[in-house]
DNA sequence: CCTACCGATCGGTAGG
DNA sequence: CCTACCGATCGGTAGG
């Protein structure tokens, strides 16, 4: 009973701290306004967190661990490059759809995590961009695909899916996911 | 001579500013940083600039003024859309090889902006939105060019090219300019 | 979860 | 361009 309400309690202030994190940036966002939108006293948010960095580790390891799930299932499934590809973009429609303010949180202020945690967000971002591009050079290896330089093209597709995040307000998701998909795999079909 | 000399250490102060606010964000950078950084005692800066978001506002705005005079340039050109496409994507990279840590400050910090700046910055930034947008519904109607959404598609271009600002120090100009425009230019292409 | 409070740091000013 | 300093705000703690 206690464990489950203070964890749901602990989730709402997190979710809160998305939201000002996305408007205002980590640095730009204080304790106190995290509390005057929680309705809280400022003291009173260390109830729930240890610290203000903490709530910047929860979002950014949230997000980057549901990557690396969604990444691990669509590597390892037995179909083309191109179908692996289309799963990767709905899986970051997923993502975006799901968590709008965490994961621009997630890609926008992943710098201002602290150590150790940085370390191991990066060992998980490095390792999502080596299958990504794996399978990205496994299509070009069946001739589907048609670039030179992975890491290039791997930053320019990841780039546009960022956009989706902001995005997602003003469009209705099968108009976004059709526009991407079109503009992404024609940009590399061979 | 003193004028000059004047102008010229203000600048050295603002593109200092500019290393430090993509380094660790417009908030998450002091004005003691930035004079340890310039060798002065932290109020000495204040012989140069009127306050901390002035010198944001000259990074940002002064990329949007060299933004939009280069849009004017190949607007009004008498070439095809997909030149002028061409045109815009060295466009950005002149900018990005140019000045990187103000593109990079420009792109991320500008929601720091104070009013009434804030919403001058808006105004080119939409204005900039709209000529490339016409540009690439000329091409869709010249049948050169498909898409749907071409608000849509422009943002993920306008992302696509936004990498590169964090990419230069790792590629050769002409390597980038290669892979983005093979990759923008067949992602649109009828 | 609150009241009361801490030392550190912030952007910026006065005066020379 | 410096020394000296301002009030405001920061993240966070003690104690109940």
């Amino acid at each position: 009973m206690k464990t489950t309400s203070t964890i749901s309690k602990k989730q709402f202030i997190i979710n809160a701290a998305a939201d000002l994190f996305e408007e205002k940036g980590y640095s730009g966002t204080s304790i106190r306004d995290l509390a005057s939108k929680v309705g809280l006293e400022p003291s009173s948010i260390y109830s729930h967190i240890k610290s203000k960095e903490e709530l910047l580790s929860e979002i950014c390891m949230g997000c980057a661990g549901e990557f690396t799930v969604g990444m691990e299932k669509i590597f390892q499934l037995n179909i083309s490059a191109r179908k692996k590809l289309k799963a990767l973009i709905s899986l970051h429609l997923d993502m975006a759809f799901a968590n709008p303010a965490s994961v621009t949180v997630f890609n926008d202020e992943w710098r201002h995590l602290p150590e150790p945690i940085l370390e191991d967000f990066i060992h998980l971002r490095k390792a999502y961009e080596k299958k990504f591009r794996k399978i990205l050079i496994e299509g070009k290896d069946d001739e589907k695909f048609n670039f030179d330089n992975s890491e290039i093209v791997f930053n320019i597709i990841l780039k546009s899916l960022s956009w989706s995040y902001t995005a997602i307000k003003k469009y209705k998701r099968e108009e976004l996911e059709s526009e991407l998909s079109v503009f992404i795999l024609n940009a590399i079909n061979k």
